[in-house]
DNA sequence: TTGTAGGCGTTATCAG
DNA sequence: CTGATAACGCCTACAA
């Protein structure tokens, strides 16, 4: 009645059988070679169809030593922008390139190690891994990727042995905190973003640098956690603020609050404040394109991470790449008045 | 000098070899077998180490005849709110399970069908494949799983063979409709998503289902593309509609659009109008909660693809689960006054 | 044009 | 407690 519990798969010497050929011809009908007579070609063809012959990933990858896929760990689930960009830059090259993605989420785990990753991961169908970090890990710099085992690490952070890829996060900061400063403005005020956020936090520290090399003082930053809400508490926070003109938010959720918290306090974006947001995340949200931010190209981030990744073994020193950002200038940015 | 170029991977037999033991021993100590002497084990665990032994996937599963992985075709990029967390949902779903997800991306095509990604799938690691679809498919009432490979397809609507899951976007159109109906409105007008999307489709003809069931005009609908500014134009339209007091809009963006649009026209909101988008996904970024919306729980769809396709084949009528959407009653709907 | 042999790395099974 | 054998499905190399 009910089909048989098909449990073997149907191999090349089933389809053989069914055709009364040896498997090797099978094999080749398969492969398209031409060193077979038509009609053979045509019952081979027949059986295959008939018995719903799929080639097996686990005999072709054994005998050819590689998988044609590369390991993709996220670190702390898969839902924000940028990580949304990184995968799909990812999914793509490899698409592209012939190869599959094998997608592991570490967001489930509280402490996830760099080197427990690679262990649970070097036992998939991978040639490499890729692993996306949006937070530190305790294993960071200890970390040596298995023999064999390529690894590219998406981060802004150098890394001893392996090559890295990132956005720029400290030259994000240098130059909204440059556009601002050569407007005329005084200083620079900032919204930083989750604390443990590597992003956040490299965009922190870059604000303070380029404001201190600049010589010109460094306000309090305030601490805000990507939403508007927390956005809008800083930003009537800052209207109480005598000498801010300019503020760089680390995204534009907050940024979005900031302005709306400054006008609600009575101030005018951009106549007496200038505001500017990262990651260029609303303007396909916001009915007018309203605030200034910097666009990363996270698809080209993954993409690179990819190629690097397949482009196989390195010698020497690892590369690391900073993909930099894009300042989108924008009505919420003008000189003081 | 440099290290030989390592192409054979370190296998049980090569451990063996430097632990002076047989592949089987090593395998019993991988294995944790209590049945191996502590000393020994130690001498294999050693030559592990030194060696840098790794499990062989395609070994394992060829022995095994299966991979404990699912393959997922998103058929039309990973981007989008819905998509993102869907594939959230599944990747968390599978790695609670032990499972391990092949991705592939089918945006690059333009034409991508069911049998085509299952053919290009079948090949890969996958004891089972999720289709995920935004857009509508050439071969969909056609499709027939291959044989010993399960499917189950992310829709809205009922396929005849195979498991589907989505969200129900007509309900969610009763929903929405039947709520600003109770309120006292005469009726809703629509402004819906891009032309193409399944999502967007179903929403506006739910949308004319209710309105028709409930005996009610059906005004015309606008056509927007998911953007605000797409969302501003049409509220610029309603605005001059003068029975228009409730608008029902495809996404957030959009509604966020429709209700600026309004206010710069003069109309209040929700004095004036009621409007009520759907995605939930702007509540992290505005400052204030103001916009009604359908939520959908697109993590638990995925989720549920997950559990249904490891659930393995299934006999006689395929099941179909719509996730129902729930409402968000946030400032921006109110009675008309 | 077609077929046979061998081995990729692993593990269930049976023998010692 | 340890080892030998065979088989999973495929493909390169060689033989007929």
């Amino acid at each position: 009645m009910a089909e048989r519990n098909q449990r073997r798969s149907v191999s090349l010497a089933d389809v053989a059988r069914e055709a009364g050929v040896s498997a090797q011809t099978v094999s080749r009908v398969v492969h398209g070679s031409s060193a077979v007579q038509p009609r053979t070609a045509e019952r081979v063809r027949e059986a295959m169809e008939r018995l719903g012959y799929r080639p097996s990933f686990a005999a072709r990858s054994l005998r050819a030593g590689r998988y044609r896929a590369v390991g993709l760990a996220m670190f702390s689930g898969i839902t924000g922008t940028a990580n949304m960009y990184r995968l799909d830059g990812i999914a793509r090259a490899a698409t592209e390139a012939g190869h599959v993605l094998t997608l592991v989420e570490l967001g489930s785990e509280k402490r996830p190690t760099l080197s427990g990753a690679a262990e649970a991961m070097g036992a998939l169908p991978v040639d490499g891994l890729i692993f996306n970090l949006t937070r530190r890990v305790a294993d960071f710099e200890a970390y040596r990727a298995p023999a064999g085992l390529p690894t590219v690490i998406v981060t802004p952070f150098a890394h001893p042995t392996c090559p890295t890829v990132g956005n720029d996060e400290r030259g994000c900061s240098r130059t909204v905190v440059g556009r601002l400063l050569a407007l005329g403005h005084e200083t620079v005020f900032h919204v930083a973003g989750a604390s443990g956020s590597v992003a956040a936090d490299e965009r922190l520290e870059g604000w303070r640098e380029a404001l201190g090399e600049e010589g010109v003082d460094v306000p309090e930053a305030i601490r805000g956690d990507w939403t508007g809400a927390s956005g809008y508490e800083a930003g009537s926070r800052l209207a109480r603020e005598p000498g801010c003109t300019a503020v760089y938010v680390s995204n534009d959720a907050m940024a979005l609050g900031v302005v709306e918290a400054l006008r609600d306090a009575g101030r005018r974006v951009p106549e007496d404040v200038s505001v500017v947001g990262v990651d260029d995340s609303l303007s396909q949200v916001l009915p007018h394109d309203a605030i200034a931010s910097v666009r990363f190209d996270n698809r080209a981030v993954g993409r690179r991470a990819f190629e690097r990744v397949v482009a196989g073994a390195f010698d020497g020193e690892p590369e690391h790449v900073l993909v930099p950002g894009t300042l989108i200038e924008r009505a919420s940015i003008a000189p003081p008045s």
